[in-house]
Parts: C-alpha cells; sequence; structure tokens
DNA sequence: AATGAATGAGGTTTCATTCAT
DNA sequence: CATGAATGAAACCTCATTCAT
C-alpha cells in the first residue's frame, strides 16, 4: 500500500460522495476512510468545494480517456457504435463509485464551470461520434440527444441494478441489451 | 391560493431537495420557500428525515397512480407498454422536481424502510408488465430488469435534458423515442 | 436588567477585544460574557469581523458625539481647546474599554475602509479645530498633527495609567495636565 | 546576510506582530517571513509564547540602552530631559516596528511576569530621571508619571504618525516638539 | 541541525430543533 | 396554531506543535 495521501483521500471521497452525496459526506468522515487527520485533507485541496471539483474532473477525464483509448479508426459505425456502449458499460462496472458520483454531481450547484465544461465536452464526444451515424444514413431520424437519451440513460440504469444486485451482469446480457440498443436507433 | 401548509411545505421542499439535494438544503430554507416560520415545519414533520420520506412516499403513490390510471384493461401488451412510457413521460413533465427528486433518492441513506418498499413495489408493477410481454413471447429473451433498465433509464435521460434544455419536447420526438424503445425489447 | 441582546454582545465584545484584542478573542468567549449561546452572536452579525467593525463604528460615533456636544459656539479658542481636552479625557474614562479598543484598532487589518474613514473624520474634526487656533495666530509654528500628537497622546497615555491604576485622577491633575498641554501648543 | 536564524525569526515575528498582533500572526508566518521551516522555530523557541516574551524583553533591553547611552553625567536636568526625548524619538524611529510592539504588548496577557517587570523597570528609570528634575524645582508641581504621559505620550502618537505617513519628520519639527513637551513640563 | 508533512485541538460558522410569545 | 429568536452540536477550516526524514 503506497502511502498516497493524496490519491487516498480522492478515492474516500469518491466512495462517500456516491454514497451520501456531497453535503451528506463530511470532511471528518473523509478523513477516517482516508486513514488520515482532519486537516492533513486541507494541505492537499484547498477546501472541499475545490477537492469535489478535483475529483469530478479526474473521474470525467478517466471515463474519456476510457471511451477514447481504441475508438475504431476506420469508419465502420456499427463498430464504433459497439465500442462505445461497451466502453460506456465497462467504466461504469470498474469505477461504479465514479460513474454514480459523475451522474449525480452532473449539474450540481458545487460543480465549478471548469468541471461543468468538462463534462459538456465528454458529452459532446458521444453526440458527435451519433452525428456521424445520423449522416451516413444509419440511425433514425432523430435527434443524436435522444440517442445519448436511450444509450447513455440504458446503462445508467443497468449500473445502479448491477450496484444493488437488482441484475447480474454476464457477457450474453451486455450483448443482448448492446443489440436492444441498437435495434433503438438504427434506421429500419 | 389556499393556505395549505402541510402541502406547501412539501411543494417547497420537493423543490429544494431536487436542486440541492437532501443535505445541501436546510430547514430554513424550506420554511422561506414556502413562506412559513421555520418551527412551522415541525408542527407537521416530526423532523427533517420524517419530512423527507413522507415526501418520497407521496411523490412514488402520485407516481404509482399515474401509472395506475387508465392502465388498459384488455390484455393488448403493445397498448400497454405505450401506456407505461407515456405515463412515465407524462409523470416526469409535469411533475419534474419530483421525478428528480424520486430518482435522486431512491437508495439514499436517509430513507426509511417503508419507503424504500414502496418505491420497489412501484418497480415491481412495471416488472410485472414486463414479465406478461415476456410470457406471452413477444419481448426478447433477456430479464425485464433489462427491460427497465432500457426504458426507465431513457426516460430519466430526456427528463434531464428537457428540463436543462438539451432537448425540445415534442408529440413527434416522444413517439419517435417511444417506437425506439419498442424497437429495443421487441422480439424479432 | 433589559435584555437587549445585540448591546450585550456589543459590550462583551468591547470588553474582551480591549484585553485580548481582536484574534485573541473567540466568538465563545463573546458568547459566555454576554451571556448567550454562540450561534446567537450569528443572528445579529453577519460574522466576527462585522461585529468588530460596527462596535469600532458605535464607538467612535459615541467618541465623537462626545466631543461635539457642547462644543463652545463664540469663537474663543482656549475655551474649545479646554472642552476638547476634557471631552477626550471624559470618553477615555467614562468607556476606558472603548477608548482603549478605539486605539488600538484604528488603522488594524480587520477594519473595513468605511470604519477606517470614520475614524479619520473624527480626527478631522480635532485637526480643523487646532488649525483655527493657528490661523488666530494662538498656536506656534508647528504642524496641527503635531499639536494632536501631544494632546491627544497625552490623553491616551493618560487613559492607560488610570486604568492599571498608575495614577489616581483628580480635577486638579487633569486641570494641571490640560495647562501643560495648552503651554505646549500655545505661542510663547 | 549571516545565516542567523534565531535572529531573522526574531526579527520577523518583531515585523509581523506590529502589523497584526500576537493572535493575528502565526508561526507558518514567521517561518515565511524569516525564511526558515516552521519547525525550525521549534528548535530557537519553545513555543510561540516564549518567542513573544523573549523578542519583548530583547526590545525592551535595546530600547532601555538607547535611552542609558550617552545619558549625560552631569546634573543638567534640561540637557537630561532632552537627551530622553531624542533617545525615545531615536528608538522610534530606528526600530518602528519594534516601538509599535512594545507599546502594544505591554500588559498583554500573553506577556509573563519577568517581561512586564522588565517594561516597569525601564519605565521607572524614566520616572526617576523626572523625579530628579522634580527634586530639583525645575518641574510643575505634578506626579512625575504625568509628565511620563505627555512625553511618552507625545513620542508614541508621533512615531504613529511618521510611520503612517500622517507627518513628515524634520530636524526641526523635532526640535519644536521638544521644546512644547518642556514647556509643558518645566515650572513657571 | 533543519525541514515541512501531518495532526488534532480548537477556532469560526451553520443549522436542526425547541420554546416562549 | 404559528412564529422566529435562541441554542448547542457539529460542520468546515486553521494552526501550534510534533516528528520522521
Amino acid at each position: 500500500m503506497a502511502d498516497n495521501k493524496h490519491e487516498n483521500i480522492l478515492m474516500a471521497a469518491q466512495k462517500l460522495f456516491a454514497e451520501r452525496g456531497y453535503d451528506g459526506t463530511t470532511v471528518p468522515m473523509i478523513a477516517e476512510e482516508a486513514r488520515v487527520g482532519a486537516g492533513t485533507i486541507y494541505r492537499y485541496f484547498e477546501n472541499k468545494q475545490m477537492l469535489v471539483n478535483e475529483l469530478f474532473r479526474g473521474s470525467v477525464a478517466r471515463f474519456a480517456a476510457t471511451l477514447h483509448e481504441g475508438f475504431p479508426e476506420q469508419n465502420d459505425f456499427r463498430k464504433r457504435f459497439r465500442h462505445v456502449f461497451y466502453r460506456l458499460v465497462r467504466y461504469s462496472r470498474e469505477n461504479p463509485e465514479a460513474f454514480r458520483f459523475i451522474n449525480a454531481a452532473a449539474n450540481a450547484y458545487f460543480l465549478d464551470e471548469v468541471s461543468k465544461s468538462d463534462f459538456e465536452g465528454f458529452m459532446d464526444f458521444i453526440e458527435r461520434h451519433l452525428d456521424e451515424g445520423k449522416k451516413a444514413g444509419l440511425l433514425r431520424g432523430l435527434p443524436a440527444q435522444a440517442f445519448i437519451a436511450i444509450v447513455y440513460g440504458t446503462v445508467f440504469h443497468l449500473s445502479r441494478m448491477f450496484e444493488d444486485g437488482t441484475l447480474e451482469p454476464s457477457d450474453e446480457l451486455l450483448a443482448g441489451i448492446e443489440e436492444s440498443c441498437w435495434d433503438a436507433v438504427s434506421a429500419d
């Protein structure tokens, strides 16, 4: 266990913010979870709000990286769609707390403008990707945002179910849902 | 404006909890929004936690009523599916704060067991409805929960977009999305 | 004992700031001295800094009122000088804590601009008064500020001595010192 | 700049205590100003209170030395009075921070008994000097303490004015004020 | 000897709750 | 009934002090 306090604090905050929200999480709670003194947190973060913003931006950046990494070079839209779907699922499953936190915090009053625009930039990537599919005539005559609602909304809810045990994840299930989502957005 | 303080307080709390979350909302904030004294809140609710639970249960009950009301008697699954979809959308659009609050609060640490089981009961209705479609062989070979993720998740995300103006609602758009969802879950 | 909490808090703060300075005085100390809960102080003052500034301005205003009240109408400079001297002494003796506080806090970093300019306005009155004496040829060829140093400085130090018992005040003593000050500033 | 940390710390503390008071100055502030680590301060001083006391005593000792040095041997009271006045002024001008700190800290709750009695001893020297003048019949029929109020109080206030630029020091001005003070205390 | 990261006691401030009016 | 002034526990944050390096 490398004694990286900065990272420990962020991970502790991640967990607690996901469980109890920003205002429901106290700094001493974070300190205890991170196994540091409460004052130590203020050596690494200016205040609680800076901490939550730094955490949010880091999580969004890793989320974006997950999505971008391995994004198919050739313009095979079906392949790209599948990539995006599986990467959304992968991030939500490998970082369930981060994923839950990002979605709960997006647009929250404690986020600063940089954080909000970082998140928008992330969503824009998905939107641009779907727009390509529309231009190629592969998708229905709905706004790209509607497709986001379907795909992202589905993954979001799925992640909740995986987390609380309502649903057990399996390759088969995910393949089925990916196909469902594709059928929901593809033309004809 | 009838001077129904009990109701005013609940509506004020609804609005604020939706905007700032449970812990980010103070009792004096609720009092000001409801145009009552802070002490008055304690004549109608034992404490803040009881208030949030009563609010949650009321919202879930109205949500359930919206869904049940007009549920097609005859066993026409396609019609019933459409009913459920449109009623989810109707509730989310007519009570955006309540809808946002319900989804943010579901499973939150401040809910008591009664509230949690009320919400589960509500979800069970949707699940049972989808199970019928499966039994009738009209839906794909996926768990009913997966369909919930798709439909409910889509409506949830859609509602967010309507609220923040990312997407403009229209009959045509909703019809298109309803069809998408149906295509996502129906067999063939 | 009228239960004027606002006033009680100001008086408690006055006493403690005079004894221990602004930073050496804690809000709970003020609360205890004022016989109120710590939180109550924040119903009357936005924060500690607003409290110290309101206190300062009130004290300066009463100091100025003491000086202005009964200021001789006729332009008899000697009489006016005596008036100013005795009123400085009166305020410092009737409000030793306020006087000590004003002198310690003038120019302090926790005072806002309004407070500082209030104090300057007060000092300006004394300066204008002395300037009249200079114009009338009754005072020495020194800047009015030098006279302030002599008169105000003397009264300030005198007040300290009265407070800590180093010197016992008496009419005779004050008359003697007033004469000394006059001899220090008057021409010839 | 010799690397005398002990001295650097004292000088840094001097400056900061003069500007912000004892409680308004933090140990890290002193460390930064002295260009040492915060922990280093505790190698040279037991704690903050010991530091402030040591500083106070050193400043008072240098103040006393300034006054004693060159004190006229022959019993020429007028000369001695002038010496004292000019040495008070000299110290206050050459060590404005120390002078301001001494006067603000005298009697403060954080000074220990040794520090307080050191300061009293210093004041006693001035008092004894003035008593001689009284015995020689050269001064008015006022207590020596009253003369201290006049002379020390004047110099104290003058120093404030020099520091904040309200008054510009000059040989002529000082000569004039010294004469004023003498006229304030001398018989006839 | 010197440092500065780490800490927890204690500072300022907020807020759920009570209660006299 | 309704209120909002009052409160103290607990929140956020600071800082004197310690101690491993």
